[in-house]
DNA sequence: ATATTTTTATTACAACCGTAAGATTTTAGG
DNA sequence: CCTAAAATCTTACGGTTGTAATAAAAATAT
């Protein structure tokens, strides 16, 4: 649960697509991320390629092209990433991190609601 | 302010000293540093000369050694770092964020009684 | 002034990343 | 079966990073 493969930043923009659509093949990830960057077609089979090879996707082929598939959830990656950056900028504590939020002034209003809401609709842990 | 250079995670460790104990020169920066970390005396100068190329610092000569200065805030620098954090991974939005660690159970009793607090003691913003 | 020590600068090298072109293999069409 | 097209694989190249060794310059001791 605690070592995930790396996804770099342009790895991360294909996985999105993946995470959303898999099982999807070369061709939709390459016509979806299209839409959104401007990436050759060649750069975005170079980090499909890469994804594989990391271990971070699997894939079948299914009649003549490759249908891929994640083999990272995407809730325990962004929950690893988070975990390092909580860990690198705020001492691992998101308290301090809101904390650092409310002393610059960087919530607004509507944000600070939300976020008591968040917390109240929590309320206490149920049984454990 | 929105375009500081980037730095990364082992010259962040440097900064980290830096920023707490600047004006400092390499040896007390090399000092401070092997208590943590098991970096060679010879790689703690190569990331501090990066981070001078970066500019992220600047040194004067005094008497015989190179004291250093950071050049960007500890505070801004977080500040970009959480900013382009939250736009990867939960649409900017740190309620999103909140939302996430809620959803899944990742904060304890107590820290969900500070997020309260911090939250009502900001209050409404008065009269600025 | 010179040798030695200390400090700083230059060079190195592999892995990873963004970015892609070129080569090869597979599939489809004739 | 053979060729064109499509799909996949291999190679490339410069920049960054982690990790450091070597070289040069400056300061100190003699």
């Amino acid at each position: 649960m605690s070592d995930l493969p790396q996804i770099s930043e342009a790895e991360y923009e294909v996985m999105k697509i993946v995470w959303k659509h898999a099982p999807i093949n070369t061709n939709e990830i390459t016509e979806k991320l299209l839409q959104s960057t401007s990436w050759s077609p060649k750069t975005i089979q170079t980090l499909i390629k890469r994804l594989v090879t990391k271990g971070v996707l699997t894939y079948e082929k299914q009649s003549r092209v490759f249908v891929y598939t994640p083999l990272v959830k995407e809730s325990e990656y962004i929950c690893q990433e988070s975990n390092s950056f909580l860990n690198r900028y705020y001492d691992g504590a998101i308290t301090a991190m809101l904390s650092a939020y409310i002393e610059n002034d960087k919530l607004t209003e509507p944000e600070i609601e939300t976020l008591r809401s968040l917390l109240s609709k929590r309320g206490k842990k149920g049984g454990d």
